[in-house]
DNA sequence: TATGAATGAGGGTTCATTCAT
DNA sequence: TATGAATGAACCCTCATTCAT
């Protein structure tokens, strides 16, 4: 299927109409993936609050993955566009940081229902033999670059040396990451007093120590497990 | 099904044969949930690692509803068997952090797919309408658990009096429930190099601040954002 | 299964406590039928209103079949005895007519489950080809006695010769065998009011012809239809 | 599903091949009802009786229930529009009861197998817990539309005012009612005879008393009972 | 005698996808 | 482009019955 191509302004080659089309049936996956959730999310309903047929989506998209695909490629590129500039106007690693937490939640703030539906398909979307699809793709990959932040504000001394920035990425993710879910069931979260709250975590958990020889955090544990 | 009951050894009046199906079951159910994730893992599946047909299943449990329950039930009682008795031996705020981390981690390591299995169930199980069924009463008691532990060293002073309980609850929760899902990928990681690590990071973001003036995790940052 | 015989006084060489599990089994299969209706009276739920396992009723009657067969001859057994003598001690024409229908109304009153029940089998059960069962035996039985009944009066000039017994007799059992469904929804109805209803209006049907010539039912109506 | 509306001559806006399938499967579950009865009238059966799959039926219907709606929808627009016109050009009471008997026996003479499948949804319908669905919307509103008509009837004088309309209505139409039974075991029954049988029989039950003081059928019974 | 355990067919329904128009 | 129609597999669950104990 769509077998043409038609030279046009929209991206890849594709008319004003399709494009928009396109646009509103991600829009109903989105609503559908983000309040119904993933294994709820079945085409007829997506079809249903798009106001078209099934038919349709699939034409459009050729499958339910490749919809599926698109929710998420839609919201990296987003997401990827209001990150972008405010992590390189910051120049100290504790601005960095604080920035990369704050801006992470005002823009969950902003995109609510897209974040909550891409979500839902991190967590949920498996192939037929039961290996998850995109969870890697999309997580980890965030969690990396923030770990080569870590990693290199640690070579610059910002940071201290004594934690794994591995540990500490995934850390501040999964902080992060928790926050949709969180936001589902109660609505009315403060997320800039919660972006506030967690970049003071971080940050404090990150600063360098300061010279007390023998105050490792580490040392003081002896007596547990 | 099931009407009479009888005086026996085993748990809930049930048959000896019948406690080792159930068992049998309840561990395929696990391992179907925790490779599959929870969309894939059908009766029909399960039925086939149980080594038994969907009919045998529905015959012991009644309901698929009410497998996924018992597998919940039993991790979340062998979680308190678990973590109780050792948090109760912590004396000191630090030491409880520390040991509720560790120990948590010692617990995910001990039952890899029964905890993969209820993260799943805790992340996808919905009613019909859409609604979460489990998320609430699982993951949002344990934070709230946590919440009352921090609240009560903020009192005594063991821990700063600086940050949001809830919010440093939460991040410490999804910090602990972001391992399953790693583990997934990377059955190598180093669980208690993770607890460890986890320890160090919350163990410092608790600690009281040393006076210095000035210094505050907050004033650093007027310059982002 | 059932090998053995043994020589006692309950009917058919059963044992008391067999003869006791089988009647407590039937009014378990009366209750079920009667309330749940045909389709809903599953083994299991009488096993489950008789206390016991569905393994037992499959003991006792051998199947399902035998059981609702079981249940079909104690009513059948039991109206014979109700009927018979009262039928017997009438003497004339409108006399047993009255009686055939009070005493089937007061029938009915006193065994309403049954009678319930007995009727949701007769309209349901079918073999597995969709033939019914049960229909004509019993009741096609009960309307061809009634019928041979009037043919008799007719004969003796106590019933007006001008009816066809066949129809009236379905008419009459029809009436009859309609108050069983009207009385599962209106549980407070007029049984007596109802069957002296009926055995006026079936006394006026079949009471002879004054002799007014020309004012024959049957000529009234040239002007319809 | 079916979301989409378009304008055309087919009713609620249906296709011109969609109201084809529609009919032909409610056809099917038509003859499956009749023949087969309500238990054994599954998906599967009507669907192979239609000649197609269970999913075609689903998809016209969206669920079995909808589709038994439809026949009995169907019917029921068929008989007012059978018998409105008749009853409408009665006047005299004894001519409009004569109508109403006689054009339900043609009316089931014409729709044999329908009403023989309504006949068995009235009886057997029941929602999960055994309440009936269909019972009293169908088969209490005929007999109460009739017993409005009798009053009426009873008040001008052309009824005689002895008898209760409730019941008079009641024994009319399980008089009716009971045909369809009786000719799927006989169906060489002469449904012009039964009709006019049982409009002679209810018109004498029904006509006013010829000034005989004393004669009264209930007086004549003191010796039963 | 009685039970618990298991079976396997069949129930209605949802689903992503294909196809002709 | 877009739709309605159809498909077929898979879903969970109920059922009467069988069997070993």
């Amino acid at each position: 299927m769509r077998s043409g191509s038609k030279p046009s302004g929209q991206p890849k080659g594709r008319t004003f109409i399709e494009t928009a089309r396109r646009a509103q049936i991600v829009a109903a996956a989105i609503d559908a993936l983000a309040e119904l959730g993933y294994g709820q999310a079945s085409l007829a309903r997506i079809a249903e609050i798009a106001g078209t047929s099934k038919g349709v989506i699939i034409y459009h998209f050729g499958s339910k993955d490749d919809l599926v695909r698109e929710v998420v490629a839609e919201l990296s590129a987003k997401g990827r566009a209001y990150m972008g500039p405010r992590l390189e106007a910051s120049s100290t690693g504790a601005g960095m940081l604080r920035t990369y937490i704050e801006a992470n939640m005002a823009f969950v703030r902003e995109n609510r229902s897209h974040v909550a539906a891409v979500v839902e398909i991190a967590l949920n979307a498996r192939s037929a033999d039961g290996s998850p699809l995109y969870d890697m793709s999309i997580r980890e990959e965030g969690a990396e670059a923030l770990r080569q932040l870590l990693v290199h504000f640690q070579g610059t001394g910002e940071f201290r040396a004594g934690f794994d920035p591995a540990v500490m990425a995934m850390a501040i993710r999964a902080a992060l990451d928790a926050v949709p879910a969180r936001l589902a069931r109660d609505p009315d979260l403060d997320l800039d007093h919660y972006g506030r709250e967690l970049a003071d975590l971080f940050q404090i958990a990150t600063r360098p120590e300061v010279s007390h020889p023998g105050t490792t955090a580490h040392g003081t544990s002896v007596e547990e497990t």
